[in-house]
DNA sequence: TTGTACGCGTTATCAT
DNA sequence: ATGATAACGCGTACAA
């Protein structure tokens, strides 16, 4: 069929099956009931013209809405680096997908929160503040915040960071500890409420000091402190990947883990590459990542959706143990 | 204002601003000139309706595009444990945002091929069919496939995994090894290629297995393989990761890595929780990275996009040495 | 430089 | 069950 040029539209396709451009519509979305033989006229005459499908921007025009949900997590590498994003932003596309609509990587920059977005979630583990927020809340554009920041008007999902810490600090208070040290993430909410978990316990906890979630970075980061504070017989972390750096520092410098020291982690992933089972706080990564792509889909159908806290579960390993002087 | 209901559009603005709705569209978008006195009126009165710039899902109408490529990478948990996908991806969304478009994660779901893209990547190691395909191909979607399967169309991106595996062969040849394994990965392009790499050296050379790149997963399939084969002298592996699997299996097995055994990877990654640096073949991640965003933004504005072979590089680590038996 | 008028391709309302 | 018609909100020839 040479010279057909332009693609057709449903338009073409009524007129080739000889029905009106309401009924052609109405034989694609289903939305009200066709006889079957019309129908079947129609679905022939886009066959034969080679229509596939109404036009998903002049249907997203129509209906007002993109079926896509961005996700603002910061630079790639680092996002994903932390292994307790994964199995959350699973959970989250898994429900996403199930309901038909996308799920887009977001960078802070304007031009990503111009793109149609039918809501946002934000998952930026301590980066406080984006640059990209103000234009979202202008074009009132659903916000999802994942373990805070607090922002008005956003739907909140958190998991109980302080009750965790806490539990691992009585843990240990159990285990005969007295003085412990602490490493924590970057300012932010999740690291202020674990924090303040474990002062509950511990409140003279010294602070070793704030580091990212990274295997390097901690062990360089503890590196000193391990020669220079003998008395301290714990160290807890604010994520299980700090907790494995602290574990192979101190094993490289002949400390024995858990005899000479007890280190205890947070979020429950899998370290198949440490031959120790961490003490850490469980978090439920895939009911979080639901719960956030519930809570982004009951916004974009304008439905409320309330703030939701997730228990979290102790989760004893074989790297804390009974108090040894060193 | 109360009683303002509707949100307001651009026609809203060029009757408070007293111009028409072109020129409006004209002092938003700076298509064409528009003197400065009007541009400033009309951003006034945009202001003060509480207007907040074009609607995206009537420009994307108009203009025929989304601004949102997607990427196929199966379960997110899969594709994003895998190290090697992590700085690819970075540099991927890097140089889309930059030309400000967004970057979509797809399922393998009809639903997401429906969804309004201006074209797609196929980044999916392994996994060889893909059910959205034939949706897209149908509806003229550009496709940017990294590194394979063949799919008539579309361009190609991919790395020179033959001349990489040979490079390593020959690096162990030289070292004395005459009596190799490998480990393959699930049957896919770069498998194939590698495969053939090494046997140009070794066309003899044993396969242990076909095996996922996952530390737990390398190490039960060479637990048994590493006591049944002692004239095996080197392993060759399809990517680090597993590289690092057979390094920690055959220490605990008991065997000195080199000096009982050799082991090359494939990949470049980091493996900082790993206290030996292997011999791989580094691939560059960023560049493949940014020369598919390249090829996709090309083929979104209809020019051509030629396919890609980067190069790759041998890194001589600790991991590989002279030949001694066991 | 500014205004007029049309079309992008669909879905929803209303009537038949 | 089907058809006519009106938006959805914008960009852009073309004319002035």
């Amino acid at each position: 069929m040479p010279g057909s040029t332009r693609t057709p539209t449903l338009a073409d396709v009524a007129a080739a099956a000889g029905v009106s451009l309401s009924t052609a519509s109405l034989a694609f979305s289903g939305n009200k009931p066709v006889s079957a033989s019309t129908r079947e006229r129609v679905l022939a005459a886009a066959g034969s013209l080679g229509y596939t499908g109404p036009n998903p921007l002049a249907r997203n025009l129509r209906q007002g809405r993109s079926g896509v949900v961005g996700i603002a997590v910061g630079p790639l590498s680092t996002a994903f680096r932390d292994p307790a994003a994964l199995p959350m932003l699973d959970a989250v596309s898994e429900v996403l997908e199930a309901a038909g609509m996308g799920l887009l990587l977001m960078g802070d920059s304007v031009e990503h929160a111009r793109l149609p977005l039918d809501a946002v979630i934000y998952q930026i583990c301590g980066q406080e503040t984006w640059a990209a927020y103000d234009d979202l809340v202008a074009r009132d554009v659903p916000l999802v915040v994942v373990e805070g920041p607090a922002w008005p008007g956003a739907t909140f999902i958190d998991i109980d960071h302080r009750a965790g810490a806490a539990a691992v600090a009585h843990h240990l208070h159990d285990l005969g500890h007295r003085r412990v040290a602490t490493l924590t993430l970057q300012e932010s909410h999740p690291q202020r409420e674990r924090e303040a978990g474990l002062r509950e316990v511990f409140p003279d906890a010294v602070t070793i000091g704030r580091c990212v979630s990274d295997l390097a970075a901690t062990q360089e980061m503890v590196s000193a402190f391990l020669d220079g504070e003998p008395d301290v017989t714990a160290v807890v972390c604010q994520s299980d990947v700090q907790a494995a750096g602290v574990v192979l520092e101190a094993r490289r410098r002949g400390i024995d883990v858990p005899g000479g020291l007890s280190v205890a982690g947070f979020d429950g992933i899998d370290t198949p590459w440490l031959d120790l089972d961490l003490t850490t706080v469980v978090q439920p990564f895939a009911e979080k990542g639901r719960a956030t792509a519930r809570a982004a889909l009951a916004r974009t159908n304008d439905e409320p959706a309330d703030d939701v806290v997730l228990p979290v579960e102790l989760r004893l390993g074989a790297s804390t143990g009974p108090t040894v002087s060193r």
